[in-house]
DNA sequence: ACATCGATATATCGGCCCGATATAACGATG
DNA sequence: CATCGTTATATCGGGCCGATATATCGATGT
């Protein structure tokens, strides 16, 4: 899950961990941030199979610390702990590689049952061509389709019938949401529907 | 959570590890069905605490072997393997003691942000008192309220919008039928509203 | 000049949960 | 009595989370 969160990310631009949490964070809701114990050995690990590398850090040209009498020092620090990778505060910062680009679009592709990854999927599925991406939506709408309850079941105690009742109903909203994309999908990319650029003020 | 699950089955009867993950299948969706490598840890856990015992398993009056040719050896096993605890077919059944009562209203009682772990709250509720209850959802509701976006944020990428929408409609639905339980909990609770009683075959 | 505080930044630890796998006894079938 | 599917318990590796540790940077105050 976490990968493809970050091959996502990466994918746009050269990223540190910190910042990679606060990018999510903002993606989809503050609740499904994920936390730093998976985040950094989830970098290293992509680091080792080479989907991602430690780049150096120029976004800052001035990264010299300008404090003479102490430069020299502090510079014999950082050339102690890494070589020339991390720059301004320690920071590491991280790009994709072709092989994790390959496995940015395997994870995008490959089915996920878990909703959550699915979400992340969707927040990256412009990464996709046009069709992979509809394969993507209706293949989810289906496999919602195969959990709504043929029928009701009564009985049983008040509360699980009504956690059943409302299971239903977010599945049943999951797929109108997914119809919706599909059939949006089905426009021209130039043509979709876009209230945010129609009458919006700015 | 699970820990949760598994007190609030023991507190109506005892049962083994397999039917607990049985009945837990069948409770929620199959969705949330747990998985043997997290039960079996955790019930050994509940145990090592003392809020769940094995207990005779008195279930089967009839459990002894009839083949009564075998019938010494495989006493002989089983009187090897557990002393009197385990019965027909290697089944440890498990009860729950006070102390676990103790724990399973703490459990159901205390906030939990997790959907799935509320929503297993909600399962066993009907082990609150209709004060207790009434707080478990009003409380969740007042969660859910804060959650709600304040301004459907424009720009940003088509599909990520869609996500955002996804997310304030689902936070609303829950809303709804929080109230929607907190309405009924109001009436009378021998006068709620119940299909299942009304006119029903049977 | 210096102390301090909050934000930035990386890393690790324990613990829970999942998926896969191992083992074995039971019940039915042939 | 051989075999197969179900019942039943248990463990292992790995991922994710929450908490915690550590250190740096930048701003603010004195």
């Amino acid at each position: 899950m976490i990968e493809l969160a970050i091959l996502g990310l990466l994918n746009e631009q050269e990223l540190h961990g910190y910042e990679l949490k606060k990018r999510l964070g903002g993606l989809l809701g503050p609740r499904s941030t994920l936390s730093f114990g998976s985040l950094y050995p989830a970098l290293n690990r992509l680091e080792k199979i080479g989907a991602v590398k430690a780049v150096e850090a120029a976004e800052h040209p001035a990264a010299v610390p300008m404090t003479g009498s102490l430069g020299g020092e502090v510079a014999a620090y950082r050339a102690r702990v890494t070589s020339t990778i991390r720059s301004r505060r320690n920071r590491k910062v991280y790009g994709i590689t072709e092989l994790g680009r390959e496995r940015l679009h395997d994870l995008l592709v490959t089915p996920r049952t878990d909703e959550r990854e699915f979400l992340v999927q969707v927040a990256f599925c412009r990464f996709l061509a046009p069709d992979e991406r509809l394969m993507l939506f209706r293949r989810r709408r289906d496999e919602l389709a195969g959990r709504l309850p043929a029928r009701a079941d009564a009985g049983r105690d008040r509360y699980l019938r009504s956690i059943r009742e409302r299971d239903a109903q977010t599945v049943a909203n999951d797929i109108a949401w997914l119809e919706r994309l599909i059939a949006d999908e089905a426009l021209d990319p130039d043509d979709r529907p876009d209230p945010a650029i129609t009458g919006g003020p700015r």
